[in-house]
RNA sequence: GGAAGGGUCGCAUAGUUGGUCUAGUGCGUACGCCUGGAAAGCGUAUGUGGCAGCAAUGCUACCGCGGGUUCGAAUCCCGCCCCUUCCGCCA
């Protein structure tokens, strides 16, 4: 959410933001709503004034007299200002956060930035196959035992691929934690109101989100599409002292999207699923240090794949591309062997203070206070992660090698046929 | 799921026969006095949002959240959320 003051006062600039986002916001509407409630809350204030002063005198027949008229003005221009106000807030929450200057304004991937690459793609003397080979063959991966009982979109991880999961979870940990990142893992589902502030409808709603409530039941909670989604309200309404930031954390935890929107892409695999565990960064840090830890995050994002020595490229999205709640995103793209092309591993935004007016997260600074900068970044996704490993380390004889610095978490080096 | 108790301005607490609570006290924090310097002591200040104003400042709302009763509610009534204890169930 941005500030109405900001608004007001750059009303041609959040028009241009928001159309380089391609949303659709009425700001006029906005600014006009905005003056029929300042209007209001002047009359009503008035009201309020009397009738506390009111309520100071003796009771005689006048006062009770005065005091039951203003109670009734007082009835009809509070509903009125309800109204105002809920109609200007629903306004609010539909205009998203502007890219930040240094931002390429785009339409769609043809426009995004390769910033950075790491390594070649990988080069093999055989056919490499794809990640579902390689892991039915091995027997690992299992996703049409999961079609049976779960449906499409979901997979089984078995035998030495749930190793190897948890070889990646501890390796990240192990590095974040060393790094300062309280580790933490939280619940994956949330209150409506959360999902209201984390802007789930404006980001496609039940389009992208499961729904979970008992059968009669009307409120229900939602499940998490990221663990971003339970961590940064963990600070919800509060005001963080300045000697505390930057605080960060590293959450693991299960991700659920519907994928409503993408029927037929990406359907072979798990590549994109319904359910996958992931390691995830949150920072929340002071305004002025918001690029910095934007840049770290990224870093630490290239450390990890650096670690496992994957090819890939770091990607600057353009303004459309950056989704309702960021100002700047970054993906890094491991290199797929068996699509020839690079594929999103992880995804560092910064929602600049934008996320932090909605959910009201603060801090201290001699006296004042300021909304915090949150920004995340994925470690590991974890299926992605190992569809990378998969394909980039596979042998000719169909095995596949354990990246070195995994090897002290998995206890072995390499995953073979089963004889 | 059942029973009881509870949620107050950073933390801890006072305040429930409605008006003196626009919320007291202690701790913490900030500044000042004192001191060679510090501690202690003393003094002063110290919540968040909104509206008006160039500003000083004033007004207003907020005592878990949302409704209601009343001339007037932290205080009474209703619904919800959360916490604690006991019971039941349970990985």
């Amino acid at each position: 959410m941005l500030s109405l003051d900001y608004i007001r006062q750059n009303p041609t600039l959040v028009k241009a933001a928001a159309k380089n986002k391609n949303r659709q916001v009425d700001i006029d509407k906005i600014l006009k709503l905005d003056e029929k409630r300042r209007t209001l809350i002047l009359k009503i204030q008035k009201l309020r004034e009397e009738r506390n002063l009111l309520a100071k005198q003796k009771v005689d027949d006048n006062v009770i007299n005065r005091g039951k008229q203003i109670k009734e003005n007082l009835k009809m221009l509070e509903k009125e200002l309800t109204a105002v106000e809920q109609g200007l807030n629903n306004l609010l929450y539909e205009v998203p956060n502007p890219a930040a200057n240094d931002v390429a304004i785009g339409t769609d991937e043809t426009d995004n930035i390769v910033v950075k690459k790491y390594k070649e793609p990988t080069i093999f003397d055989f056919k490499p196959l794809d990640h579902l080979d390689i892991g039915e063959k091995l027997e690992i991966i299992d996703v049409s035992t999961a079609g049976k009982v779960s449906g499409t979109r979901f997979a089984y991880l078995k035998n030495e691929a749930v190793i190897l999961e948890f070889a990646l979870v501890q390796f990240a940990l192990k590095i974040l934690i060393n790094e300062g990142f309280i580790p933490v893992i939280p619940p994956v589902l949330i209150k409506k109101e959360i999902t209201d502030k984390l802007g789930y409808w404006q980001a496609g709603g039940n389009e992208d989100y499961y729904w979970v409530h008992e059968p009669q039941e009307s409120q229900g909670l939602y499940l998490v599409g990221t663990a971003e989604h339970s961590i940064v309200p963990m600070h919800m309404n509060e005001v963080l002292l300045e000697k505390d930031m930057p605080k960060r954390y590293v959450g693991f935890s299960s991700s659920f999207r519907r994928e409503s929107g993408s029927y037929g892409k990406d359907t072979r695999g798990i590549l994109r699923v319904h359910q996958f565990d992931k390691v995830e960064m949150v920072s929340f840090v002071i305004p002025e240090n918001g690029d910095k830890e934007h840049d770290y995050l990224l870093s630490l994002e290239e450390k990890l794949f650096q670690a496992l020595q994957i090819p890939y490229q770091v990607v600057k999205m353009c303004s459309e591309d950056l989704g309702f709640p960021a100002a700047r995103k970054y993906d890094i793209e491991a290199w797929i062997p068996s699509q020839n092309k690079y594929r999103e591993v992880t995804s560092t935004s910064t929602t600049t203070d934008f996320q932090a007016r909605r959910l009201n997260i603060k801090y201290r600074k001699k006296g004042e206070t300021q909304f915090v900068h949150i920004l995340n970044g994925t470690a590991f996704a974890i299926g992605r992660t190992i569809i990378s490993i998969l394909e980039n380390y596979q042998q000719p004889d169909g095995s596949v090698i354990i990246p070195e610095v995994l090897r002290p978490y998995t206890g072995f080096e390499k995953i073979a046929k089963k004889s």
